[in-house]
DNA sequence: GAAATAAACTTGCTATTAGCAAGTGAAATA
DNA sequence: TATTTCACTTGCTAATAGCAAGTTTATTTC
């Protein structure tokens, strides 16, 4: 488990943020639904970065209960779920993209994926939009 | 040690940025020298959150690898150095500011410091101006 | 100028968390 | 009916974090 559960009243608005969605592997579902379109248990098991199944399954719990993402039947297969950004899920879509644009100015290796950066680049408020969009 | 020393080489900037700053102890340093003005090792072992001090040794060196923070002499104690944002670091802050915006938006708690948000609110890139002036 | 204090760490040990492999139960497919 | 699939859980090991104490060099204090 992580260190939430108990948020630190610190009364930091960075440390509150920090508390709710700043643990990597958080952070990396969030990335998955919002800019790759995953969103069942399946689909999060075979991202690249390799999450191991209990963790997966105590980060999707974790942030159900933050009110992050929501969890649903999925209509075409009664064993299966679909996980989905709430609107305050949604709403982390502009620290997804600072940190996107961050990495975009210096991250100099050849990216196998840059195509996300350069969609922002071009128009970021329709790419925002359309993140929004696809997801309610 | 972080996982970090051989970064993951996904080519997902998202993770390039998690990779560099993401680990929550690096990412609260960086937010104590961007918004509170901390800049030696004591200054940083007195925050609220309570690091201990080889993590505090090891992220301060990790931030300095990634070219996020800068080590210096203090010319006013031989045996003190004083960290700083490097460009690369001060580049950040539009990503801590999000995260100030979203907390601000769904933290109901009482705040003891909303200055920030309020601050950032009221004018956010004064407020971006403003941490750059200070810190170069 | 010797002794105590302070700044910035390091070291050693324990506790917590992550990661892997295997297992479970219910639903779907062959 | 037997096998596979989906979404998990469980048990164990490996890695990381956290605490207390120690070290080094510089600075005060007596």
């Amino acid at each position: 488990m992580r260190n939430d559960d108990k948020k630190r009243q610190s009364g930091c608005p960075v440390a509150f943020g920090l508390d709710t969605f700043g643990d990597r592997w958080s952070f990396v579902i969030i990335r998955e639904i919002m800019l790759r379109g995953k969103k069942t248990y399946n689909e999060f098991l075979e991202m690249e970065e390799g999450i191991a199944t209990n963790i997966l399954a105590d980060r999707l719990k974790h942030l159900q209960v933050e009110g992050i993402i929501a969890k649903a039947p999925n209509p075409d297969n009664r064993r299966s779920y679909i996980y989905s950004l709430t609107g305050k899920g949604l709403d982390l879509a502009p620290i997804v993209l600072e940190i996107v644009f961050w990495s975009g100015k210096y991250d100099d290796r050849p990216f196998a994926v840059r195509t996300v950066f350069n969609k922002i680049k071009k128009d970021r408020s329709g790419f925002e939009a359309q993140i929004r969009d696809s997801h309610i």
